[in-house]
DNA sequence: GCCGTTTTCGGCCCGACTGTTTTCAGTCG
């Protein structure tokens, strides 16, 4: 069962699409979204708020309030009802399609009959879309092909797909004559998990030499779009990119812009609005007068607003306005910050590299400590025993401090640990004893993601309890795409985490991201610790630490909340408190 | 339907591009 909150969010947000679809009053529409988006990201559950409570969510008012009551108390909510009675699901469904919108899916269902994707590609095919008004030759081309896309990818690809392709052709442009500036923008700039698609932003006085460089890149299979200022493109990796080529003195008003997120966007131009100005991506224009204000920088274009510059993982609108106005943006923790790794395998179990390759490699990293924590007997096809984890224990003792580093005087220090195994239970696979002789304790899950949702909690819990564990590992054990979180009452394991002093992971490995930035947003508000770790099985992995940064600071963390980015003395008496 | 330094009504972000259109609606971000 997913948290109310979700279930509520995809009900308000099915309901603004009906809305649109149904041609009903657009802003309206629109709150519902809005509405969507602020229960989806509350922290406490809507199913335990009153009307009142619920209304202090921004952007839900009395009306929603009611629907929301409704919906939790009888499951149903009547408004909705109705629409579904007159649009079936599948024509929802049809606005999934890239260039098919609400009005086109109500022509193709009023007019056509069709309510599902498998019907409009029939209908295309058998040529019924030819009489309709506004669809033409090219409309149908381009449906088909959203429709191809749309079975294809699922849209989104991992971020480290994303910022590879992305930081190559950035690389690309910003050797091109007349190219200025050149980054990217959008979701990738904001650290989001998963990306739709790539927004490259260059500044030149002259668009056309960058647009002949973007469209020869070997890897661009289609152009979807030209114009002089903006051109979009398909590539061979299934991922959409799109560049925009502004004047060098649009800078800072067109990253501001393409960083987004639009609901950041729409905050920032409502305030531009109510000063008596205009927002847009090519400067803060002063209304009256048509005078540009600012626009070479962001910090100048925040700053015309009253606004500290905002980082980008935080333009969500889940309070970042308000928070720069009362000058209480948290200070982000960045990548420079970590001084160490608390979670990383080696050859002796199932990662590739010898102990000593790892270690180096960290050192090289710069970091001021380094955890070894190979699996446990309990994933018994990695075979570990008692006397082989004793016997890494000793060679760890051996190397400790040899490795110099810039993070420390005297040379990297090592720690040895273990990635426990968290059994259906919620036991781990040694007694206190052994335990109690490793530096740092992981425990994980690994097995058994179907339980109910209680013993999956109380498994959680129990793991918590356990004085020996430090760090909860990948929390929730979902695979981006391919398998979702387990389904434990997270509220009760961040408590757990509080009441304890156990911290929480973010594994930082692109395919994990675990916990998210919406998790994270909850567990902080109960004062949990978390350690952001690598998992690395090998030497390069080492390095997905910044995705696991972007999650935190998507998370609003600081420093201080993060455990490794502790001085040595400061974690080894947070680890010791635990034993 | 929500909201308020324009405060209980009248607004609600802004612009680019496409395709089907002879001046604009739809979609997207």
């Amino acid at each position: 069962m997913a948290r109310s909150n979700d279930e509520v969010a995809a009900l308000l947000q099915e309901y603004a699409d009906l809305i649109s679809i149904t041609g009903g009053d657009a802003f309206r529409a629109r709150v519902y979204e809005k509405a969507a988006r602020a229960v989806g990201g509350h922290h406490a559950d809507v199913a335990t708020l009153g009307l009142k409570g619920l209304q202090e969510i921004p952007n839900v008012g009395k009306s929603i309030a009611q629907k929301v009551r409704e919906y939790v108390d009888s499951g149903t909510v009547s408004a909705v009802e109705e629409l579904r009675a007159r649009i079936p699901d599948g024509v929802r469904r049809l606005t999934a399609i890239p260039t098919l919108g609400p009005k086109k899916a109500l022509a193709v269902y009023e007019e056509l009959g069709v309510s599902s994707v498998e019907e409009l590609a029939d209908a295309i095919h058998q040529e019924r879309l030819r009489d309709l008004k506004g669809f033409g030759p090219r409309t149908e081309e381009n449906i088909l092909h959203g429709i191809e896309l749309l079975r294809a990818s699922g849209g989104r690809v991992r971020i480290d797909v994303a910022t590879e392709l992305a930081e190559s052709i950035v690389a690309v442009l910003s050797a091109v004559d007349g190219c200025e500036k050149c980054a990217y923008a959008g979701s990738l700039r904001r650290c989001r998990e998963t990306i739709g698609d790539i927004d490259i932003l260059v500044a030149a006085e002259e668009s056309a030499p960058v647009m002949r460089a973007f469209t020869a890149l070997p890897y661009v299979t289609e152009i979807i779009g030209q114009g002089a200022t903006k051109t979009s493109v398909r590539t061979a990796k299934g991922l959409d990119v799109d560049l925009r080529v502004v004047p060098p003195d649009s800078w800072g008003a067109a990253l501001q812009y393409f960083t987004g997120s639009k609901a950041h966007n729409i905050r920032t131009r409502e305030r531009a609005v109510h000063q008596g100005l205009k927002l847009s991506e090519y400067g803060l224009f002063d209304v009256e007068t048509g005078e540009k204000i600012v626009s070479e920088t962001e910090e100048e274009v925040y700053g015309r607003l009253g606004l500290p510059w905002i980082p980008p993982p935080l333009r969500e609108d889940r309070g970042e306005i308000e928070a720069g106005l009362r000058g209480e943006l948290p200070d982000l923790v960045t990548e420079a910050d970590l001084r160490g790794d608390l979670h990383t395998h080696t050859d002796l179990t199932d990662g590739l590299a010898p102990l000593e390759e790892m270690a180096a490699a960290a050192a090289r990293c710069g970091y001021a400590y380094y955890a070894i924590t190979d699996h446990a007997p309990d994933l018994t096809m990695q075979r570990m025993t008692d006397e082989r984890m004793l016997a890494q224990r000793e060679r760890v003792r051996e190397l400790d401090g040899t490795f110099p580093t810039k993070g420390r005087r005297g040379g990297l220090r090592l720690l040895h640990g273990t990635e426990l195994n968290i059994g259906p239970e919620g036991g781990v696979d040694w007694p206190e004893d052994f335990l109690a002789g490793f530096d740092l304790c992981v425990a994980s899950v690994h097995s058994h993601f179907n339980q109910s949702r209680d013993a999956l909690t109380r498994r959680l819990v129990r793991a918590c309890e356990n004085p020996h564990v430090h760090i909860i590992g990948h929390p929730t054990t979902r695979l981006i795409g391919k398998r979702p979180g387990i389904d434990a009452d997270l509220d009760a394991v961040f408590a757990a985490c509080a009441r304890t002093g156990t911290a929480l992971e973010i594994n930082a490995h692109p395919h994990r991201l675990d916990l998210r930035d919406e998790d994270i947003l909850r567990a902080r508000r109960y004062g949990v610790k978390f350690a952001v770790n690598s998992d690395a099985h090998a030497v390069p992995q080492l390095d997905v630490m910044r995705y696991g940064i972007g999650t935190a600071q998507r998370g609003w963390l600081t420093g201080d909340d993060v455990i490794n980015t502790w001085p040595e003395r400061r974690l080894r008496s947070f680890l010791r408190g635990r034993g």
